[in-house]
DNA sequence: CTGAAAGCGCTTACAG
DNA sequence: CTGAAAGCGCTTACAG
C-alpha cells in the first residue's frame, strides 16, 4: 500500500495540488469553505501525511537542528542534550543528536552528514580536531554555535562553565574547612581541552590568592585508564594531599573505584570535592559535595540563541557566554 | 557564499549533470579518465557536498532510520541506543533518537514526525497510548520493531529479556542466601508495561516454586515519587521484608534514597537485588548485586534486524525475540 | 563513454 | 477564490 501523495489528496478533492499545498500551510484566506472541507475528507482517507523532505527541498530549511557532543558519557553532556531538545520542541524544531566520542574523525563525519542533509544549524561540542571545517562553515555563515569548549581564533558563540570561578568555590572551600594540601585531577590535557585547562588554571590561582604554592605532584591530567596509576603516585607522595578536587565525573568515578578498591574512607583520608553534580552524589556514603554546572541553562541559552541566528533575529558579534557554578555543600568535605 | 550544487560542478567540469551523478555513486564502468578528474577538480575547488533531501526524494530512502525511546532517563536506553548507533553506523545508516517522555502524545507527534522525514524504519520502546498508529505502520508494511515492551495482537518483532527468568534468578538467590521475606517495588503498574508486568510474576512464581506465597504488603508498584512511602509502609509492617528486590534502576535509586534518609544498613537490614547493573554498582557500599540485562545485545540484534528487513533481506514472521539476563553477585546480597 | 529528459513531492509567484 | 507552471537538487532509464 504506497503512501498518499499531495497529489492524490488533489484528485481525490477535485482541486490543484497548489490548493491543497495552501490549505496544509493554512493560508486559508479565500479559500472556500466547501473546498477546505472537501481537501480535509480528502487526507482523512487517504490518510494523507506530507513527506518534508520534498517540502524542505523547496523551502530551503529542514526546521532541523544538528547537535554534535565531544563525548556523550559526562553527564553534562546528556542533561545539556535535554534541554535543548526540551526548547527546540517547544519552538517547533527538530533535533538530531550525534557522539563524536572525542574522535575528530567522527566528529567530521558527522558534520559533513548533518549539513548533506541540510541542518539549518548546529551545535557542537568541539573536538581540536576540525579547526578547518569549522573555519568554512563560518565563512560560509552557516549558523553555529559551540558549547563547553572554546576554538582559538574562531568568531563563534560559544556557551561555558565559568571554569575557574568553579575551580575557586571548591578551592575556597577546601581552604575553609582547613585543608592546605589540595591536589586536583582531571581528564587528559594533551588536547588542550577548554574546561580541563580553565579548571586547572582556576585551581592554581586559586591556591596562590590564599598564599598556597600549586604542588607539581598534586596536579595529574590523564586518560581515564591511568588515572588509577595517579593517584597511586599521588598517595605514595611523602605528604600526600589531604584533599581531592576532581574536574568532572567520570575522573569521579575513578577516584571512588580506587577509594574502594584501597580501604580508604572520605573524608577521613581525604576530603573530596568534584566538578559535575552527579546522579548518585546524594545517596553515595559519604554524600557528596559538588560544584553544579547549570547544565539545563547552558543548553537552553544556546539553543535560543542558534534559533535566533538562524532566522536573522539577532546580528551581534559572535563572544564568550560565560556561566555561574555553584557549590552543593555534602559531607565529603 | 551560496552553496554549491551539483549543476555547478558540472559546468565547471564542463560535463552534464548525470555524468557528475554517476562519478559520485562510483558507477565509473565506462567514464573516462580525464572526465573523472576534471570532477573531482571542480568538486573540490567549489567544495561541493551533495545534498541527502535531494537525493533521498528520487531514491525514496534515506538511509535513516528513527529510535523512540519510552523514558531516556533508564540507563537501558540508553545503553540500547548505543548499541543501534553502533551497528547503524558500521552500515552507514544514520539514525535519529527521540524520547517519548513515556507520554503517548510525545511519542505520536515523534512517529508522525518521523516517518514525515521518511526514515526507513523504526525501533521503537512502545508506550501502550498508540495501538492504533502501530497497527497503521503495520499493515502498511513499513519496516518496525519494538524493544523492551510488547503490544498485545500486533505481529511486529519484538526484543526484549526473558524478565520471568530474570526475577526467578533474584528470587533464587536471596533464598539461596537464607531469605524467605522478600519484598518487590517496581514501577508503576497502571500502564501495562510489559517489564514491569512480567518481572513481579516471574517474582511470584519463583517464590511460589520455593514454596513461599507471595505475600501482598511485601509488592508495590508505584511512581517514582511514591516509592518513598511504599517503603514506609513496607518497613511499618509487624514483620517486614529482610530482602528486597527493585524492577529497575529508576526504583532502585529511591530506594537508596531511603536507605540513606532512615539511616539504614544494606545489607543487615534488608539485603537488596536490583535488575539492571547501574554505573556505580560497584563504587556504592556495599557494591550492588544486580542482574543486569544484556542492553547491548538487544540493541544490536533488533538494529541487524530492522535493517535486514528494510533490505528485505528476511521475510519471517514477526516474533518475540527474548534474551538472557545475567545475576551479577557483589555483596547487597 | 556521456547527455537529455523525466520525475521524486512539494511550494510559490503569478495569472485569471 | 483556484490553478498552471516553474523549480528545489538530485537519480536513472535510455538513447546515441
Amino acid at each position: 500500500m504506497k503512501r498518499a501523495t499531495m497529489n492524490d489528496v488533489a484528485q481525490l478533492a477535485n482541486v490543484s495540488k497548489s490548493t491543497v499545498s495552501q490549505y496544509l500551510n493554512r493560508r486559508y484566506d479565500y479559500m472556500g469553505e466547501k473546498t477546505k472541507k472537501r481537501i480535509e475528507e480528502a487526507i482523512n482517507e487517504l490518510g494523507y501525511q506530507s513527506n518534508y523532505l520534498a517540502r524542505s527541498l523547496k523551502q530551503k530549511r529542514t526546521f532541523t537542528i544538528g547537535v554534535i557532543v565531544a563525548n556523550i558519557l559526562h553527564s553534562f553532556s546528556t542533561r545539556v542534550i535535554r534541554a535543548i531538545e526540551d526548547e527546540c520542541n517547544e519552538q517547533d524544531i527538530h533535533v538530531i543528536v550525534c557522539n563524536a566520542d572525542d574522535d575528530p574523525i567522527k566528529e567530521k563525519k558527522y558534520i559533513d552528514m548533518l549539513r548533506a542533509k541540510q541542518v539549518d544549524g548546529l551545535i557542537v561540542f568541539p573536538t581540536d580536531g576540525n579547526v578547518d571545517l569549522y573555519k568554512k562553515m563560518v565563512d560560509e555563515e552557516f549558523p553555529l554555535v559551540f558549547i563547553d569548549r572554546k576554538v582559538e581564533d574562531l568568531q563563534v558563540d560559544t556557551f561555558l562553565l565559568d571554569n575557574e570561578n568553579a575551580s575557586k568555590m571548591a578551592v575556597d572551600y577546601f581552604i575553609k574547612s582547613g585543608h592546605s594540601r589540595i591536589g586536583m585531577i582531571t581528564s587528559s590535557l594533551i588536547h588542550n581541552v577548554t574546561p580541563r585547562v580553565e579548571r586547572i588554571e582556576g585551581y592554581k590561582k586559586a591556591l596562590k590568592a590564599h598564599g598556597i604554592q600549586p604542588v607539581k605532584e598534586y596536579i595529574k591530567g590523564l586518560e581515564v585508564h591511568e588515572i588509577k596509576k595517579g593517584l597511586e603516585e599521588i598517595f605514595s607522595l611523602e605528604d600526600p594531599p589531604t584533599a581531592l578536587f576532581t574536574g568532572n565525573d567520570l575522573t569521579l568515578m575513578e577516584v571512588l573505584n580506587f577509594t574502594k578498591e584501597n580501604n580508604m574512607k572520605i573524608p577521613d583520608d581525604f576530603a573530596l570535592i568534584s566538578i559535575d553534580d552527579v546522579s548518585f552524589a546524594n545517596i553515595y556514603d559519604p554524600t557528596l559535595t559538588t560544584v553544579a554546572q547549570p547544565a539545563f541553562s547552558i543548553g537552553k541559552e544556546a539553543s535560543k540563541f542558534l534559533l535566533q541566528r538562524i532566522n536573522k533575529d539577532i546580528n551581534t558579534d559572535p563572544k564568550i557566554h560565560r556561566f555561574k557554578a555553584e557549590l552543593i555543600v555534602r559531607t565529603s568535605c
